[in-house]
DNA sequence: ATACATTTTAAACGGTTGTTTGAAAATGGG
DNA sequence: CCCATTTTCAAACAACCGTTTAAAATGTAT
């Protein structure tokens, strides 16, 4: 429409197509042409492919992160349970949505896409960049569960994530079965709405988990 | 060493170079410089890339399969509890590392990327071939969780799903963080045995999940 | 209108991908 | 031993990748 927005249009092209294919699968000829601009203006504008991707995924946080702390500072205030905690991140995801509709789910699947493909510099970025965030996170969490070992934690803290971002991720194949199997709609909400409680009850979770002699089997390995 | 074992040297590169870096992202080239045979091959013997991959996974399900089916029916003499369930996976599992070192963790990974990259046609391939084993599964946790429904059982499964696989798809990264920050090393079992009692305590849930009126924010949307 | 800086564009670069080809080599049975 | 089948191999294929180039277009301040 105006003109000035090239660079927004790269973007928005780039956010919808990173997370449905992810960073390596997505050409920038894809990108361009969804965007309706020169296949040169991605590498004039943004340098290189690998700083797109940084940008895409900077646009998220500077919105998400700021939200985030200030949810979080309130239930800080209060003696935190875990279910509160997992609720201060629902109004930042969803304030997203503002950038575009499916914003919210392409915003957790990147976050997840930062760690399985080969995108170290993602998660450096986000550690050095929101450090604070990140560091009260573990420390709401660790006041909630008095009882459970920072490794435990951070153990755990990632099933979590994985659970949120697998669905996520997948969301389009599994809403084909949950649609032909009992006519489900999977909309971003419904299933963060659905994990939330998942995620707590694992978080949780009191089993000191007793490494489980079931049947000593081959199971003797590189532990 | 011998010299008919061309299809079962390819087999044997792409199943780890696969599992380390997704099948997208490993390019036939590679598998066949660390398998050292000709790059041809791979199109004489399997006919293509897709059938590589499905090649693959077959091999590893034709030992996974069965040895799921005898330990499910096993629990399913029992009452089973969740945990019962979720354990007859684990030697099923670990009975793969016959193939390598650390087939079982390469076997998880690929089966989440089956969903998660464009590859809609091994998860077909999965349902079809096992479709008997996969209602059996299906059963017994619907006996073991009476009170939850279809929906929201087949959305938890795939919440635990997502938790293993998450985790083990991003073990490279997190192993480096789990090392750097407590020194731990977090074998394949280790992180098995975590996991377990996480996806059993996120199962057995009775949260009905009450929609959460938190503060109705934006959060009307598309459900 | 002139001069300068910014942005857009088409074309080409070198590199990698999966796949195909056709001849050489190896293999195995009569 | 010989012939036919199977398997290997180097080379080339067309298609795609991220990036670079240099000229054209556009915008802006004098």
């Amino acid at each position: 429409m105006s003109k000035q927005n090239t660079k927004v249009k790269i973007l928005e092209a780039a956010e919808q197509l990173f997370a449905e294919q992810g960073f390596n699968h997505t050409s920038l000829r894809e990108i361009t042409n969804e965007a309706n601009v020169n296949l040169a203006s991605v590498n004039y504008h943004f340098g290189s492919k690998k700083s797109l991707i940084q940008a895409v995924l900077a646009r998220y946080l500077e919105i998400f992160m700021p939200v985030l702390k200030v949810e979080l500072e309130k239930v800080d205030a209060q003696t935190p349970s875990v279910e509160d905690i997992l609720e201060a991140f629902i109004p930042p995801l969803f304030s997203l949505n503002k950038l575009g509709k499916q914003s919210a789910k392409h915003f957790t699947v990147m976050i997840g896409r930062g760690y399985s493909e080969t995108q170290g510099h993602l998660r450096r970025y986000i550690v050095t960049e929101y450090e604070a965030v990140l560091k009260l996170i573990m420390a709401l969490f660790a006041k909630a569960l008095p009882n459970i070992s920072n490794q435990e934690l951070f153990w755990r803290l990632h099933f979590s994530l994985g659970a949120l971002v697998f669905v996520m991720s997948s969301s389009g194949a599994l809403e084909e079965i949950a649609m032909a199997d009992f006519s489900e709609q999977a909309s971003t909400q419904a299933i963060v709405h659905k994990v939330v409680p998942f995620i707590a009850a694992g978080l949780n979770s009191q089993t000191n988990y007793p490494i489980n002699q079931h049947s000593t089997d081959q199971i003797g390995g590189s532990l």
